[in-house]
RNA sequence: GGGCGGUUAGCUCAGCUGGUAGAGCGUCUGCUUUACACGCAGAAUGUCGGGGGUUCGAGUCCCUCACCGCCCACCA
């Protein structure tokens, strides 16, 4: 073994042992229990970021599930994104000076089907990269023949239901994309801008100011309104106005929507192309007027000065006209939010349109009601709250877009006018018969399809095994900003369809940041990609990264440092075996461990292992993995390596019976510590774990260690660490004087069970590097240090004051900690009403302390004062 | 406008139900000790954002302010 590990070398060979065993299949169950996650699948538009390696969570619980005995399986595939997706390849055509209109249909659809085959494949090939232990040969795409099947479905069966309608209505319409886009599909950027104050002339005199920031709308206007309560304009309400330009009349109506205290009080309404006024004119039965084309140009023939324009140039242009007509009467500035659209960051223009249409009420109860009941559970549990608060507020769920890429509408409408949906291509109207049948050209919001994901993955509608066997999922792990969009909306379409919620636990993992805190993104150039990260620290340290930062519930910076301390405690592990490795012979049968024969230090690690495998059990249980990892980091470096590798070493070189045993409990606890940490980095413990003394094909199925409490002795625990104690001071005192010093001669005064033992006197001897065999010689220098009861004595010359400064400090530290501890004592409020146990411990710290202050003193001499 | 999260050592972050402030990195000191210099041994470093309150006791609970970030909303 060489004494670097090798990360590149390690994980491309397990991988491909593993995935060619079949290891990533769902295997029997040895407890009863399944075991599923659907694994989010990321969209094709072809970048995988350090967003997608927090997937490693998942791959944490599902190996250790596979452990655990359950019989396991991680569901992956990719989504076609739809919009996304023709977004990036609409960029790439208009590179090439060409669009999707230029190329036609046809040339377009095989862009799109060229881009799933190279694009997919390479994001899968990344997450092997990874570790993943998905099962691939059940990879899914969304837009697969089968997967197609449960979006018809799913559609029909909302159909049937009387859920899905169509009917014009106002929605968000990217002008750039010409299609309808949903409520959370908007993005609200804050805009400096300004407020318009417009006069309209009320017929039979006088005027009414209203104030807008869309100007250029007025040609639409079909009413004004005030508030109810507002005294101001009570005589005025019934009356009309005629809008200046278009010499329309249009009534003023009351309605509660309106703010008495913002602008004037009166607004204009346009329900052609605003939400609020929208719904103003349904409940005020306002006529809709359109004057936008789909491409955002203005539809306003009996205008011909603003017909055509573009909306910044509408705007300038009527700006002037109303000036000139003196309707004008002020200009703020005005800073408010403008809605952008998700993908292409045009600004979003509201417009009255024909589209799909899901009720949302019916399918929100039940959701709401899991997770007020936490059968639905969220971790961290603050965003349960977040998912109601948008669950109960919620709006029909616009879902038809008029893309060129996505699942189409299964609806086909016949000559005579029967549109029906069905779940394969009709060859006669339902209804009537009729054969000329034509299909609806819209396409379905890509989050339609990715809301059947966890069960249409496993092969619904149709009754499979996989879905029987495993269906429903246990855990969902995703990011915060799907969480409407996906995750909500998978609890409702798995209520509906399957009558069971599609998973108990959400996780939401942090979000990766850009090392200066902003947002990861390949424009800003702050994206930065696993692969690279893979490259230079191994997947698993980016893995053990995730797992410390992930769970916490708070967003991430990114920081290689971190990580690097990962692939150093990798490098650490592999030394230490070699280290257990060197005198066993290739492919040892594993030892068992004498109990009889064991040695104080091999009770003492093995009660440690036994409540390291608790923590991490324990955390992993609690979706917290912070803890397991960092217990394992400082279990398996500092105990296990720095304190037990080093006391066991004279007895390795010995070469007795008690190099067998010593050797045989650091397997031991080297294998259980392997097993421990495999999930969270698979590579370097299954390379680990097939050297030494085994049993068992892959660690990747081995047992999960339980822990023994009969292996934790309290006291023994104690004495170790009151040994340890003493080494650390010991190694103090002598690295104030000479470092070089070996094997000091030294004499040990101690009433610590373990230090009069001889076995405990030979563990400080080798730890202090201290020669504890004879007296030392009457004439010899000699150097105190002082830990609780024990007392060591090195026959070391008098330092030149720097321990002495040392002490002093000390006693300094003692004496202001007694202050503290005595005034907290005499406190009879503290006496009397802490509880008896917290005053106890008090007291012993304050004796404690006492003490050292004693042996301090003595140990300065007159002059510590 | 409403809500949520954050503010702890130079940096990045842990600190569960209130009871002597922790890690990694960095810094400093000393070590080519035969597993590992990607190492070993040791050290220093915090009015836990400000203010108020509850409590015998607050980083931890309550109120309030400030700043940073996020989400929601029919901000004309």
């Amino acid at each position: 073994m060489d004494t670097r590990y090798d990360p590149k070398a390690v994980e491309q060979r397990w991988y491909e042992v593993w995935e060619r065993a079949g290891y990533f299949k769902p295997r029997e169950s040895r407890t009863g229990n399944t075991f599923t996650i659907s694994m989010p699948p990321p969209n094709i538009t072809g970048d995988l970021h350090m967003g997608h390696a927090m997937y490693a969570l998942q791959d944490v619980l599902v190996r250790w599930h596979r452990m655990l005995g359950d019989a396991v399986l991680w569901v992956p595939g990719t989504d076609h994104a739809a919009i996304a997706t023709q977004n990036v390849l609409e960029k790439q055509l208009a590179k090439k000076h060409s669009s999707k209109e230029a190329i036609g249909r046809e040339a377009w659809d095989q862009m799109v089907q060229r881009w799933y085959e190279t694009t997919g494949h390479t994001i899968l090939k990344q997450m092997r990269r990874l570790g993943f232990s998905a099962d691939w040969s059940r990879n899914r795409f969304t837009m697969d023949r089968d997967y197609v099947a449960s979006v018809n479905a799913a559609f029909v069966g909302f159909w049937k239901a009387g859920l899905i309608y169509r009917g014009p209505r106002i929605v968000n319409w990217c002008p750039r994309d010409q299609s309808a886009i949903s409520d959370l599909e908007v993005v609200f950027v804050e805009t400096d801008d300004h407020l318009y104050y417009l006069d309209y002339p009320v017929d039979g005199g006088g005027t009414i100011s209203v104030a807008t920031s869309r100007p250029e709308t007025m040609v639409g206007d079909t009413g004004v309104a005030v508030n109810p309560k507002d005294d101001r304009y009570r005589d005025l309400v019934g009356k009309t106005v005629t809008l200046p330009i278009v010499h329309r009349r249009v009534p003023i109506v009351a309605d509660d929507a309106v703010d008495l205290v913002f602008g004037t009080g009166a607004v204009k309404v346009t329900p052609g192309h605003d939400l609020t006024d929208y719904e103003i004119g349904e409940r005020q039965k306002l006529e809709v007027r359109n004057i936008l084309h789909l491409d955002g140009r203005m539809d306003i023939p009996d205008v011909p000065e603003l017909d055509g324009l573009k909306v910044p140039q509408a705007r300038e242009r009527i700006i002037e006209m109303l000036r000139a007509g003196g309707a004008l009467q002020k200009v703020e500035p005005y800073r408010h939010s403008v809605g952008h659209c998700d993908r292409c960051n045009a600004v979003i223009e509201p417009l009255v349109s024909s589209q799909w249409w899901v009720k949302m009420k019916p399918l929100a109860l039940p959701a709401i009601a899991v997770a007020e009941q936490d059968e639905l559970r969220f971790h961290p549990t603050r965003w349960k709250e977040q998912y109601l608060r948008w669950m109960r507020n919620i709006r029909d769920w616009c879902i038809s877009r008029q893309l060129w890429l996505g699942h189409r509408i299964p609806v086909w409408t016949c000559g005579n006018g029967h549109a029906v949906a069905y779940e394969t291509e009709p060859s006669a109207c339902e209804q009537c018969g009729d054969r000329t049948l034509t299909r609806d050209p819209d396409v379905l919001d890509t989050w339609f399809s990715s809301s059947l994901w966890p069960f249409a993955t496993l092969g619904w509608p149709k009754k499979t095994e996989d879905l029987d066997r495993f269906y429903p999922t246990q855990v969902l792990d995703t990011a915060r900003d799907i969480l409407y969009l996906w995750v909500a909306r998978m609890v409702f379409t798995s209520r509906y369809f399957l009558d069971v919620l599609p998973f108990q636990d959400v996780i939401i993992h942090g979000t990766v940041l850009a090392p200066d805190g902003r947002r990861m993104s390949k424009s800003l150039g702050t994206g930065v990609d696993p692969l690279e990260v893979i490259d230079r620290y191994g997947a698993d340290a980016t893995r053990a990264w995730c797992a410390y930062f992930g769970t916490s519930g708070q967003d991430i910076r990114f920081s290689e440092e971190k990580i690097k301390s990962y692939q150093l405690f990798a490098n650490k592990l592999w030394n230490a075996t070699r280290l257990l490795l060197a005198g066993v012979p290739e492919g040892a049968r594993p030892m068992p461990i004498v109990t009889a024969t064991l040695e104080p230090a091999d009770r003492w690690i093995l009660g440690r292992l036994s409540a390291v495998t608790r923590l991490v059990t324990a955390s992993f249980s609690r979706f917290e993995f912070g803890p397991a990892i960092d217990g394992l980091y400082e279990f398996s470096w500092h105990e296990f390596a720095d304190d037990y590798l080093e006391v066991i070493k004279p007895r390795l070189q010995a070469g007795s019976a008690s190099a067998t045993t010593a050797r045989a409990v650091a397997i031991k606890v080297l294998e259980t510590t392997l097993k421990l940490l495999h999930p969270i980095m698979p590579f370097i413990t299954e390379e680990l774990w097939q050297r030494i003394p085994h049993e068992g094909e892959t660690i990747m199925l081995a047992p999960w260690p339980t822990p023994d409490a009969r292996l934790e002795d309290p006291k023994l625990l104690e004495e170790m660490s009151h040994l340890l104690e003493v080494v650390r001071a010991v190694r103090n005192l002598r690295h104030a004087s000479d470092p070089r010093a070996r094997r000091q001669p030294a004499e040990i005064q101690s009433p610590r069970p373990l230090l009069r033992d001889a076995v405990g006197r030979q563990y400080l001897a080798t730890l202090a590097q201290l020669d504890l065999n004879g007296a030392l010689a009457a004439d010899a220098p000699r150097r105190t240090v002082v830990v609780g009861e024990t007392t060591v004595t090195l026959g070391l010359p008098k330092d030149d004051g720097a321990e002495t400064h040392r002490l002093r400090a000390e006693l300094e530290k003692k004496r202001a900690e007694i202050a503290l501890i005595e005034g907290k004592l005499r406190n009879a409020d503290f006496t009397g009403k802490a509880p008896e146990a917290v005053v106890q411990r008090e007291r012993a710290r304050l004796a404690e302390a006492q003490e050292a202050v004693d042996r301090l003193q003595r140990l300065l001499g007159p002059a510590a004062g």
